[in-house]
DNA sequence: GCCAGAAGGACCC
DNA sequence: ACCCAGGGTCCTTCTATC
């Protein structure tokens, strides 16, 4: 830490004073990088924040340091065996390519602010900026010209631009405008994957064929149907695989598209130049240890420097930057996958008063008790996360023998890791549950069940070829450098396992969870009812030709209705009462609904997915919701008609996204993406825009 | 040697 | 004047057990 200050802190401190901001990804280009980073160090300087990157920045060096040492100790010998096996690497992952598919992937252009200046043209040209003062979410391109951008504190953006115009976030708004675009992404690949509200990947294969049409053209027609839609614009990266596909929707942004043809020399072509930042995955602290301690920058340079990633990275570490060098992504649809955990923080004026951290601590329990409710779920792991007056952050966490979900025994036990913490001063109190009970795959929560953690472990081996975003993210930090004698050559037990991997009825659930919450909500809910109505809940059946009749006749009383019945139900899940469902019915005071609530438990998890076989359907997606619930309605009458009752409900259930709603089989479920969503509020997914009914 | 937990991080939106 | 979010995922390391 002693060399670099001295010498590089001539006249200009704030160019070592690197953020995300002044060093995105994202391009920035006909802004003054210069004041930017000048005025970011500025307003920055001095502050408990800044003392705090600082530490972790001091932090990075050292570790570029210790690598860079250990990589000057490798002996020819050493880097000759490395390079062989980063040579034998390269070519089993090369082998792995797939390019007979066709990815697109679209990003609405500044979504939140495009959407405001929808609902108020008076916006239009000014710069502006979604968010509150102390943090944006997203600006428009006008303001982008200054330098601000998401994720910056908004007194730092104002300090750029002046007269920036700031307007607070309204999720009901984006969630409305995100379905319209999904409605249209529907079209061509019903099985999309959503990454958040605004992302989505699409594998276009297909309609290509069908239409004899290049991926060009449907990128075309599809950013032009997304404005005639919904009056954004958005822009389109087409690619043999998602990675790419999304390296390329950044490069004509905005409006416009870039296609990567699936042609091994292009890609590597294209990749050959890449700066590695562009992949995602590959943040700050990643791109400063490649380029400190190899001294790389592109991602050709990946694999010149095979032999020391080798050497110096874990295996997944080293697989992923070679992959990235070979220009490899997820080519494939995903399965869903399960949410793992929820939590709910809050910032505050530092303080250390006991009393008034435990109110706070009581507080962030009650929100967080409220959001597992909505969703039915309860864990056993509690995690308490702290970030002291001086940003530094900590985490405690306790597994207990129950599951816990209501908001008194989460503070009890929350509050029990604070005490242990006391004399503090903190500035932020966040809590988690995890483990939930779900993890087991279900049923019958056998603990000593494989779970899924260690079903995606499995898997991870022969997805590590084609990994997307996802494990980019996680592959970074492995950076934490692999203790010296891993580092040594395992590089084949991976090929693990991968049919061992539970039950196919975990994997069932699994495919509705393409956006945060739908998953576990289902999960939840759902497994107790299956429960229920695999033992003895027929008696919840009703009268089916009296329901079909009803939703066929009545198409406009649309599932929305349903799903308000159906959060009803959800906010009761400690109640296992198999009478439960007989008596919300009751409550919403919807005799139509309730019945066919009751009779196929078809309802809108999040008002989003289908309950039942998880097939996305937005409420604006009137024409599509009835089909579908007329899909299963025809279904269940045709079990009944040949006598296959309730008692195959489970697996029926497993059956079902093979072929429901007609033409759009989901047969694999568009997990969402890696990453998808998680940034959104829960309740975002919550409150359902006004609009589809 | 393997498994579970706990703690700390990187990254994404 | 305002002074750096919140929700999630995955990975690695370390330890205590079995």
């Amino acid at each position: 830490m002693e060399e670099s200050e001295s010498a590089s802190d001539k006249p200009r401190p704030w160019q070592s004073y690197h953020t995300v901001y002044t060093n995105a990804k994202a391009g920035m280009d006909g802004v003054d990088k210069e004041k930017v980073q000048r005025v970011v160090y500025e307003m920055s300087k001095g502050s408990k924040y800044f003392e705090n990157e600082e530490r972790k920045e001091a932090l990075i060096r050292q570790k570029i340091e210790h690598m860079r040492a250990r990589a000057a100790k490798l002996s020819a010998a050493d880097l000759s065996h490395y390079q062989k096996v980063a040579d034998k690497r390269i070519l089993e992952l090369d082998s792995t390519r797939d390019l007979s598919r066709i990815w697109l992937h679209v990003d609405m252009d500044a979504f939140y602010a495009a959407v405001e200046t929808l609902s108020n043209p008076s916006l239009k040209g000014k710069p502006m900026a979604v968010g509150s003062m102390s943090m944006i979410s997203t600006a428009n391109y006008e303001a982008r010209k200054f330098g601000v951008r998401a994720a910056m504190p908004g007194f730092i953006a104002r300090e750029l631009c002046p007269d920036l115009i700031f307007v607070p976030t309204d999720f009901k708004k984006y969630t409305y405008y995100s379905d319209l675009t999904r409605k249209v992404f529907w079209d061509y690949d019903p099985n999309f994957m959503a990454a958040s509200l605004d992302e989505a990947y699409l594998d276009i294969t297909k309609v290509c064929e069908e239409r004899s049409i290049t991926g060009a053209e449907i990128a075309e027609e599809l950013r032009s149907r997304v404005h005639e839609e919904t009056g954004l614009t958005c822009s389109v990266g087409v690619a043999p695989n998602r990675l790419l596909a999304k390296v390329c929707s950044d490069i004509n942004k905005p409006n416009g598209q870039f296609v990567l043809p699936n042609d091994r020399m292009a890609v590597m072509t294209f990749i050959s130049s890449l700066p590695i930042r562009k992949i995602g995955g590959i943040g700050k602290v990643t791109e400063n240890i490649l380029k400190g301690v190899f001294g790389i920058s592109t991602c050709e340079e990946m694999l010149q420097k095979g032999s020391f990633l080798c050497a110096l990275f874990s295996h997944s570490s080293s697989d992923f930057f070679l992959s990235v060098g070979l220009g490899l992504g997820g080519t494939d649809t995903p399965e869903a996958r399960f949410r793992k955990s929820i939590s709910s923080e809050r910032t505050f004026s530092a303080t250390e008063d006991a009393a008034l951290l435990y109110q706070k601590l009581a507080d962030i329990a009650e929100m967080l008790s409220a959001d597992m409710q909505k969703e039915g779920l309860s864990g056993r792991t509690l995690t308490l996360k702290l970030k002291t007056a001086s940003f530094e952050v900590r985490t405690r966490a306790v597994t207990l023998q129950k599951y816990i979900s209501s908001s008194d025994d989460i503070v009890k036990h929350a509050s029990n890791l604070l005490k242990a913490e006391l004399p503090i001063s903190l500035r932020l109190i966040g809590l988690r549950v995890s483990h939930f009970n779900e993890d087991k795959g279900g049923v019958s929560g056998d603990p000593t069940q494989k779970t899924l953690t260690t079903f995606f472990k499995s898997v991870d081996a022969s997805r590590r070829t084609g990994n997307d975003q996802r494990s980019l993210g996680s592959d970074l930090s492995d950076l934490h450098f692999i203790s010296e004698k891993e580092t040594a050559i395992s590089l084949d037990n991976n090929e693990t396992c991968h049919h061992e991997f539970g039950d196919p009825f975990e994997r069932k659930h699994l495919s509705d969870m393409d956006d945060k919450n739908c998953i576990s909500s289902i999960n939840a809910c759902e497994m107790e009812k299956i429960d229920e109505l695999s033992s003895n809940k027929t008696a919840a059946m009703v009268n089916t030709a009296d329901v079909k009749e009803r939703t066929t006749k009545s198409p406009k009383r649309d599932l929305s209705r349903v799903s308000e019945d159906d959060s009803s139900v959800q906010r009761e899940p400690e109640d296992s009462n198999p009478d439960r469902l007989n008596k919300e019915p009751s409550t919403s005071g919807n005799e139509e609904f309730f019945s066919l609530n009751q009779m196929e438990m078809l309802f809108w998890v999040d008002d989003y997915k289908c309950s039942l076989c998880g097939a996305e359907l937005p409420s604006s997606f009137v024409e599509e919701r009835q089909e579908h619930s007329d899909f299963h309605l025809a279904e269940r009458l045709q079990e009944e008609e040949s006598g296959t009752g309730l008692s195959s409900l489970i697996p029926r259930l497993r059956i079902v996204p093979e072929d429901c709603s007609g033409s759009q089989n989901r047969r694999k479920k568009h997990k969402s993406s890696p990453k998808q969503g998680m940034h959104l509020p829960i309740d975002s997914f919550f409150t359902k825009k006004s609009s589809g009914q």
